[in-house]
DNA sequence: GTCTATAAATTGATAGAC
DNA sequence: GTCTATCAATTTATAGAC
C-alpha cells in the first residue's frame, strides 16, 4: 500500500499547477486548493514556492538523466543504442509531459544556486547524447559531421515534445518516440 | 530616418522583458522602465499588459508563416525546397530568438480570443510543412512515411532553438540553419 | 499539522495635474 | 502625452489558536 504524504500531495498539485499556468502565473493558493489545503499549509511542509519548483524541477532532470543513461547502457551497437536512447528520452517526455514541461520551461524561475544544480545534470543528458553520436562515428557506423549540433538536434524532438503534447491525443507516446527514433537513425547512419 | 514612436519603443520593452522574465514574471513597471517611461504612460499607448504580449505574439507568427511561405515558394525541386524551407525556419528562430521564445512559450498567456487568431496562424505554418513534405512523396523524391508527424519534427529544430539560443554565442544562427537543412534532407529524401 | 486571520509588499490599472 | 500619486486587488509568507 502506498501511502501519499501532505508533502507529496503539495508536490503533485504544484506539477499540475506550474505545468499549466507557469511558475510566475501558479499562486500558492492555487497549490493549496489543488491539494486540499489552506494556504498556509504549505508552508509547513515546503520553504517557498521556488523550493517546491525546485524538487520538481530536480526530481524531473534526474529521472530524464537516468532515463537516458540506461537507455546508452542497454545496448551496444551503435545505432540500436541511437534508436533505444531517443525513443526512451522521447517517450519519457511524453509520459511525463507536465514535469517536462515544468524542467524545460521553469529552468529560468530557478535561482541561481538550483538553476546551476541542474544545470549539470542538463550537461550530463548532452554528453551522454554527444558520446554515443562519437563512438558510432568511431567505430564506423554512424555518419555525423557535427556531433555537438546534432546530439541537440536528436534531443529537441523529445523535448519540444512537452510543448504541445497532451495525454490522449491522437497519438501516442509510444507512437511518437517510435518516429522520432527512426528519423534519429536516418540522421546519424551511414547512407 | 527611421521614428521610433513611443508606442513601439514599448513594444520593444516588451520583447525584452517577456522572453527574458515571461509574461507573468514581467511587470508594466519594468516594461515601463525599460522603455524609459513612466508606468501610467504604458496604458497611453496599449490598452493591456495582455494587450501588449497579443501584439507582440501575432506579429511575430505572422513573420514565422511568412518566412516559411517565401521559402516554400521559392523553390520547385522538393529536396531544394525541404533545405530552404528549414533553413529559413531556423535561422528566423535564431535571428528572432526572443520574439520567438514568445511566440513559443507565452501562447497559453493569451486570452481565448487572443489565443484562437494566433492557432489559425499556427496551423498554416504546419500545413505549409506538410504540403511541402507530400508534394515530394507524390513526385516520387522524398520518402515520408508518417507527413504530420515528420513534419512536427522538422519544425521542433527551430522552434527549441529559442529555449537556448543567445545572439553572440559560440554558433551563428547560419550555422545552426545549415545543420537543420541538413538533417532535415536526410529525415526525408529517399536514400 | 491543520486552520483562520493578517501582515507586508507588489501588482495592474486609473485619476488628475501640467 | 507625460508625469506623480494612488486605488483596489492580489500575492507570498507568517502569527497564533486549536
Amino acid at each position: 500500500m502506498t501511502t501519499i504524504t501532505a508533502r507529496e500531495r503539495l508536490i503533485n498539485a504544484a506539477v499540475e499547477a506550474f505545468a499549466e499556468k507557469g511558475f510566475h502565473g501558479t499562486t500558492t493558493r492555487d497549490i493549496a486548493a489543488r491539494a486540499g489545503m489552506s494556504p498556509a499549509a504549505v508552508y509547513v511542509h515546503h520553504d517557498s514556492k521556488e523550493s517546491l519548483l525546485f524538487t520538481v524541477s530536480l526530481e524531473g532532470h534526474r529521472s530524464a538523466l537516468d532515463v537516458i543513461q540506461r537507455a546508452a547502457a542497454s545496448e551496444t551497437d551503435p545505432v540500436e543504442r541511437l534508436r533505444t536512447m531517443i525513443y526512451q528520452f522521447s517517450l519519457w517526455h511524453a509520459d511525463h509531459s507536465r514535469v517536462g514541461r515544468i524542467v524545460q520551461y521553469e529552468y529560468h524561475a530557478l535561482t541561481p544556486e538550483h538553476r546551476a544544480e541542474v544545470a549539470t545534470i542538463r550537461r550530463s543528458i548532452e554528453r551522454t547524447m554527444q558520446d554515443a553520436l562519437a563512438d558510432g562515428v568511431d567505430q564506423g557506423v554512424l555518419d555525423v559531421d557535427d556531433v555537438p549540433g546534432t546530439a541537440f538536434s536528436l534531443l529537441s524532438l523529445g523535448v519540444d515534445l512537452v510543448r504541445w503534447f497532451e495525454p490522449g491525443g491522437s497519438r501516442s507516446g509510444h507512437e511518437l518516440a517510435t518516429l522520432h527514433a527512426e528519423l534519429a537513425i536516418r540522421m546519424a547512419s551511414r547512407r
